[in-house]
DNA sequence: ATAAAATTTTAGACTAATCTAAATATTCAA
DNA sequence: TTGAATATTTAGATTAGTCTAAAATTTTAT
């Protein structure tokens, strides 16, 4: 049997997996709040249930990758349950979803995802995996094309100019970002946004053309 | 903190009370199905904690009683979106609620009441205490004022005539049962029953004058 | 009232998950 | 390429929750 404890581990090595190159034993302490001993001690297991492929390598097998993304299917379709049906505030949902991704009953998360009519995305505009493990291809435009008063996650770059990105982090955008466009200036193509429901931040057409966002659900 | 384990124990300990004159290590055992020794171990544990009143006296401390009804409430609620919500059927949301009770988030459990429209029982006919861990009155009436068609519970009986007592035994009566009235005959009173979906049953209307059941959700 | 039966507790052991401290291995920079 | 810094593993302990087997206690029936 899989405990929830493992559940979690597997979760932050898929995360992990995503953005670092290799996934080490120190990286998966720091996110688990964990000492980097009972990580080294934990993977041994993890090795051993066939979740991970080698010790050095802590890559996640299939039987790993698929666990992980069940998990986040189900902390994103209880994100978007409690968001759309229960009015939470899409930033007061993590911790609880925390505890529903480990109920365990795979009727129960389809009648949940058919109840919420099949959503692509969860409040956070993060995709929802399937109940087999794929990922919705979500459409992907230049922010330039984005439509005023409408809600997107900022998902990526067209360029990795060194200076580009420098201006990027000036004006504190991050990937995963919710942008609300409040405006768009017909005149130069010039954007204003709202950042994470907290800063606003104008941006050239020639930046915005660089920047890719997907739709993001809740606007 | 409070462990899932701890909970279930609890839980456990209130049902016990609520139909046992004194609740034992070894009913508790059977319940649980774990060893009377272990049962034994933790005993101390809640007592340690303040949750049952003494080693000897297997009895729920305040403290104790309320946590037992939170458990119970969010058993019930969840039963109830699982029912009414989800659309499973009431026999089969059980193992899922033992899941969703041990999450942990008041304003989740007084969302989800909210969006079920306070319901008063769950999908059982059970009924469902409040936040401050008081149960509803539920009105109690006499079978023979039950109308056709809808679903009660039966609650208790208004004598305890043993041949009366064995008269219901023999026709597979019990408490907590849940009755759909099929019809009720005007001419002599007499009533048609389907029990917990399965057997019909015939009673005079002498018999069902005795019998009180209070009403259940979910015709 | 006392012996047998039943119940409960204690003792000692196990597993999962964690820790700290120490040992070992790896990386990297001069 | 070698020594220092960093990263990882091992060793030994701890806690929660469980077990079996044995000891102790309580109940019950004669």
């Amino acid at each position: 049997m899989i405990s929830t404890t493992i559940e979690n581990y597997i979760k932050a090595i898929f995360y992990l997996g995503e953005t670092a190159t290799n996934v080490t034993v120190s990286a998966v302490a720091e996110r688990m709040q964990n000492s980097p001993a009972s990580v080294s001690d934990m993977l041994r297991r993890l090795y051993e249930k066939g979740l991970i492929e080698d010790k050095n390598n802590i890559t996640l097998t299939d039987q790993g990758s698929f666990l992980a993304k069940q998990i986040i299917r189900k902390h994103r379709l209880w994100e978007t349950f409690l968001v759309k049906t229960l009015d939470f505030k899409w930033d007061e949902v993590h911790s609880i979803a925390e505890q529903l991704e480990h109920v365990q009953s795979s009727l129960l998360t389809e009648r949940l995802e058919r109840f919420l009519e099949y959503p692509e995305t969860d409040p956070h505009g993060d995709p929802i995996p399937d109940k087999d493990g794929n990922f919705p291809n979500l459409s992907i435009i230049p922010l330039s094309e984005a439509e005023p008063g409408k809600s997107y996650i900022f998902r990526s770059v067209a360029t990795d100019a060194k200076d580009f990105l420098n201006h990027l982090d000036n004006k504190g955008l991050q990937l995963g970002q919710r942008w609300v466009i409040i405006e768009k200036e017909e005149f130069d193509g010039s954007v204003k946004l709202l950042v994470d429901d907290k800063n606003e931040v104008y941006l050239s057409e020639k930046v915005a053309k660089n920047l890719n966002i997907c739709s993001g659900q809740l606007d």
